[in-house]
RNA sequence: GGCUCCAUGGUCAAGCGGUUAAGACAUCGCCCUUUCACGGCGGUAACGGGAGUUCAAUUCUCCCUGGAGUCACCA
């Protein structure tokens, strides 16, 4: 018995990396990990006709962003490749034949169309196991003349099949309800659910991890591998994320893509970390957790058995709390491209808006609205100005402003503190609450109701300059 | 439709025969406060329904209901 715990991500080619593959790629990485066992990248590209260009890369880059690291694969060779099934043709062949001989398959040369006529009222299609009623001489014969044929898996008519899920325990199924699927297509290319297998047996993959889609059809390949005589693998089927109740989150819903998230500003430790959580929960109960406690609090009783709705507000704050544990310099290094992207650009001080941004940023793409007032400003309507809890209207904003715009002309060291100490005597020597002049102040240079900081930390940022500019403009609403 | 699987607040979820049924997000209120956030405190909110088993069911069994998956020369 093989005791080395060797799981694999198998993804095809064909995009973006979705959400739901790539908690299953995590699960099998942090189960691997935990086990001090081996994860394997596999590239299933056996369907020709849904390769995407680029889409391999698009698979290294996700992986590579979230942390997660292959020890074998196509680009690291681990003694059992090649990692690539385009590349194991040969290999599948010498397998499917060798399961002819032991009768667990066979060949097939049914047209499309007589496949067609199989066809029941109710739409639903069963192939009659014609082709395994074929002589081993009309099989030869068909063979040396060329007729197009694929080989399909034999199953019993009759029987139940059994095996243990890690996650849904005992799985009966009737051979009865499964079907003499296609092995090797008339391309010479392997299924699925030949490629599976026979790949999953020689990487020597000890734990299965994928969707449980797979929950019901899985005996079909446990019949393969008990042909074979070989040992079957330990199976943990995971249960679906969600975009509602009823729908699974899917590819054609869109934004599903880890890179979506990425480029919508969120941390690629937060969508790992949320996904994680996605479907299990740890021992402890923990929420926000480094791939590496990941990989320490992993433990496959945690999954749960029904699906999870994938709750980006959720998602969002957790992203919050990464951004909350940056240094000003993290920060930057993420915001920069959304700063370049306003007037801050050469003009003001990136240090300043990080540290007033950064207990306010949920995702990174929040920014651009947030600091839209060092952009605009102009026209705004006074009742801006109205703030019951501050005690504050219009009348007494513009007195407020009337003695504030004189007194700052006069200010030197324009800095927060500074500003604060000036202006908090201001109000107390006109005998006016300090919030009252505070909100006066900021609503006048920033046109907004609610900003991403105090007046005095927006003066600094803006400058002397600018303020009192927007000062006087703002004076000359009121008349 | 057959088969497989699932079922605790709006969401993620703990629970694995006896609990005042955790916690987190969201939401609401209060405090802090230079608006908004952050932070702190508190509130609202759940075992789908029905039979059993048991001294005792959220927990075990069965049925119903609801939902998901699957039934390809896609994976």
């Amino acid at each position: 018995m093989n005791t080395e715990v060797r799981t694999r991500f198998a993804p095809s080619p064909t995009g973006f990396i979705h959400i739901g593959n790539l908690r299953t790629c995590l699960y099998a990485y942090l189960f691997a990990k935990k086990n001090a066992g081996t994860f394997i990248l596999r590239i299933e590209d056996t369907d020709q006709e849904r390769y995407v260009e680029g889409a391999v890369e698009l698979i290294y880059s996700t992986l590579k962003k979230s942390g997660i690291e292959h020890d074998e694969g196509p680009d690291k060779d681990g003694g059992y490749g090649p990692y690539v099934q385009s590349e194991r043709k040969p290999i599948y062949k010498e397998y499917a034949e060798k399961l002819v001989e032991l009768g667990g398959a066979y060949y097939c040369f049914c047209t499309k169309e007589r496949l067609e006529s199989l066809t029941d009222e109710n739409g639903v299609r069963t192939y009659d196991k014609h082709c395994l009623s074929l002589s081993a001489e009309e099989v030869s014969e068909k063979l040396a003349a060329g007729v197009p044929h694929v080989i399909r898996q034999n199953i019993p008519r009759e029987g139940t099949s059994t095996y243990e899920d890690m996650i849904f325990g005992t799985i009966n199924v009737d051979y009865a309800e499964l079907e003499d699927n296609v092995l090797i297509k008339s391309d010479g290319m392997p299924t699925y659910n030949f490629a599976n297998v026979v790949d999953d047996h020689l990487m020597k993959i000890s734990h299965v991890m994928r969707g449980m889609e797979y929950l019901s059809s899985t005996p079909k390949y446990n019949l393969i591998y008990d042909t074979f005589g070989w040992e079957r693998p330990r199976y943990i089927h995971l249960p679906p994320i969600m975009r509602d109740a009823t729908h699974k989150l899917s590819k054609r819903f869109g934004d599903a893509n880890f890179d979506d998230f990425i480029k919508k500003g969120f941390l690629s430790e937060a969508i790992v970390n949320y996904i994680a959580l996605l479907g299990w929960c740890p021992k402890d109960n923990s929420e926000k957790m480094t791939l590496d406690e990941l990989i320490q609090k992993f433990d496959t009783d945690g999954i749960s058995r029904s699906g999870s709705i994938f709750d980006e507000v959720k998602m969002r704050w957790l992203n919050s709390q990464y951004v909350k544990e940056m240094s000003v310099d993290e920060y930057m290094s993420h915001a920069r491209q959304y700063f370049d992207l306003s007037v801050a650009k050469n003009k003001y001080d990136y240090e300043k808006l990080t540290k007033i941004l950064i207990s306010r940023t949920e995702i990174f793409s929040d920014i651009p609205e947030k600091i839209a007032f060092l952009d605009e400003f102009g026209e705004y309507d006074l009742t801006l100005f109205e703030n019951k809890k501050a005690k504050i209207d219009v009348n007494v904003a513009k007195t407020c402003i009337e003695l504030a715009l004189p007194v700052l002309q006069n200010v030197n060291v324009w800095t927060n503190e500074n500003l604060y100490e000036t202006l908090s005597t201001l109000a107390e020597a006109n005998g006016l609450k300090k919030t009252q002049i505070f909100w006066a102040i900021r609503v006048a240079i920033t046109a907004r109701e609610s900003t991403p900081g105090g007046a005095t930390e927006l003066a600094d940022i803006l400058g002397k300059e600018e303020c009192l500019k927007r000062l006087k403009f703002s004076l000359n609403l009121f008349k």
